[in-house]
DNA sequence: ATAATTCTTTAGTATACCTAAGGAGTTCGA
DNA sequence: TCGAACTCCTTAGGTATACTAAAGAATTAT
């Protein structure tokens, strides 16, 4: 990893910012999904699931809209929860084109510990940082998060 | 419920910034990953062949061990380059167990252009931010691309 | 009532990762 | 020196996650 001085990768247009910051994010994800436990649900299925906890009942494009991914992927990605008993689908009374997905008990309980334990790692590492490195990734994931959404 | 010392910063169930981070990743990748050109070459092959094209001729094991991944999976991704005509294998004659890749000229030609496309929309929306934001994300990346080297 | 639209699912395909098991080449020790 | 142990790579089989295209089901508009 050549990240080198900051004149290279913050020039006058930003030009090697970009390549940096794809690499970066590419090797953090996969690293992320390294740490997957044996036998847990992938990373979709659980953030899909966490947010199900957070936020009450959502339909599949809801879903498929926030994690910027076809419905039929999502539709995928809920079917793995649905068959395994953490999520249950249900008619939307008001609208029945609609199905409206839910965590159960058993959901709620994995989504938590399984965040956890997937967490663990990375929170150490971002505890070992000073505050002020902690303020800057905040901030970075408000700026980066916006890019994603654009 | 402790309020002990990390739980300012990094919340008890992983909630906190680690949570936001793997999100916020997750999210950018794939919205990286959305837009690649029709009919191109996968992140991964991409990253391999910008590799050989930078640092000359390397094993498999060099290739999956930069990479963070196991030499199976990175021996199917090269086997796509080879396969296109855009690397080629070559016996280790001093240790004839190895096999070096390198990059054909074809393969030159198509990491420059593919690399240029796929940054040219990240780095349209890194030079509307301001001076200061593309110093904390630079900033952010060398953080997390230690952490993802960790 | 029929047609167009919206929401979801199914089917088929591709990328990218894994573990397990094997082949081929090298190194080391009896 | 010969075989065991090790290293490097590949193959085989499986999983997770994505896509497009097209079908199925419910709603809304004409």
């Amino acid at each position: 990893m050549e990240l080198s001085a900051n004149s290279a990768t913050v020039g006058p247009d930003g030009a090697g910012l970009g390549g940096e910051l794809r690499s970066t994010v590419a090797r953090l994800f996969r690293r992320f999904r390294a740490e997957r436990p044996e036998g847990a649900l992938g990373d979709t299925a659980l953030e899909v699931l966490s947010r199900l906890q957070k936020h009450g009942p959502q339909t599949l494009t809801e879903l498929s809209e926030h994690d910027r991914v076809s419905p039929a992927s999502m539709s995928q990605s809920v079917d793995r929860l649905t068959s395994a008993g953490y999520a249950v689908r249900a008619r939307d009374m008001h609208d029945r084109r609609k199905v409206l997905f839910s965590a159960t008990p058993d959901g709620v309980e994995l989504a938590r510990t399984a965040r956890a334990q997937r967490n663990s790692w990375l929170n150490a590492r971002l505890n070992a940082l000073s505050a002020e490195d902690r303020r800057t990734i905040a901030r970075a994931c408000t700026l980066l998060g916006d890019i994603a959404d654009s």
